[in-house]
DNA sequence: TTGTCTGCAAACGTTTTGCACGACC
DNA sequence: GGTCGTGCAAAACGTTTGCAGACAA
């Protein structure tokens, strides 16, 4: 908690209760929450909270490169705590996300082609493994 | 035009006069529009078309494989005619979405690590080379 | 007291849905 | 005549904005 203090404050963010309590709940749970499923969790610690706080603090935390906001479903925008450049799988069946190694020759780049690079994503879609399985049994 | 009714008649779509013009212009624009750009443009030449028939046969082509919808901006979504997997990058100074040519080693893998493939992006956002070098002349 | 943070309510823009009309076989 | 396609209008959805009151320095 004290880290996450230091992270806002290096980002030049007053460590409100509100915020504290929503980058605690993205350094815990690094599934790709929505903004809802951020508010439902912290509504139970801080009941008063609305989503306008958490749409601000994610909104604050994206533009200091804290949370990187991702665009994959379609219909509600997903939050990622940051941490290096990494690929997604997105699941059509449970709409479960979740990270992939790969190895990717322009990870990291800054520059490619002459275009400047702010973020990166390499995303797949499709049935997940768990899903696969689970198919297959009640096929027996 | 011919090869489009093609198109639609192998995947079991009658061919309309209102989704023809709308395959035909994604045909002749890969620029990976969004629905308005689409409906802008085919208005046009059918002016009694709706944005629901827009939407209803865009639906019919993802659907049916004919085209990818691209969740990259994280307002509109973004129709690309489906050809082989390839990046996108987005500018997000002038908006523009275009394609990237990277040699990628899991592109067109029907599966990985245990997961089965349906569709997968490569993306990049940040500011294109066109943008760069508009912006290093003003500073000039 | 000044500026910042919160949170309600309303607005927003895109997409989806319900439904009735019309066209076609 | 029955199915399919269209298009209007309204609803739905996640997100953003305006604003007023609360809080903190």
């Amino acid at each position: 908690m004290e880290n996450l203090i230091n992270i806002l404050e290096d980002a030049n963010i007053k460590p409100t209760i509100e915020r504290l309590s929503i980058l605690n709940y993205l350094d815990r749970n690094h599934n790709h929450p929505t903004a809802s499923m951020i508010f439902d969790e912290v509504e139970t610690k801080i009941p008063t909270i609305s989503k306008t706080t958490v749409y601000n603090s994610l909104k604050l935390f994206i533009e200091n490169g804290i949370v990187t906001p991702l665009y994959i479903t379609g219909s509600e925008i997903r939050y990622d705590f940051t941490t290096k450049p990494h690929h997604h799988f997105f699941c059509e069946n449970c709409g479960k996300i979740f990270d992939l190694v790969v190895d990717c020759p322009i990870f990291s780049k800054k520059h490619f082609q002459g275009h400047l690079i702010r973020q990166q994503h390499g995303y797949f879609r499709g049935i997940c493994k768990d899903c696969l399985e689970k198919e297959a049994k009640e096929h027996h």
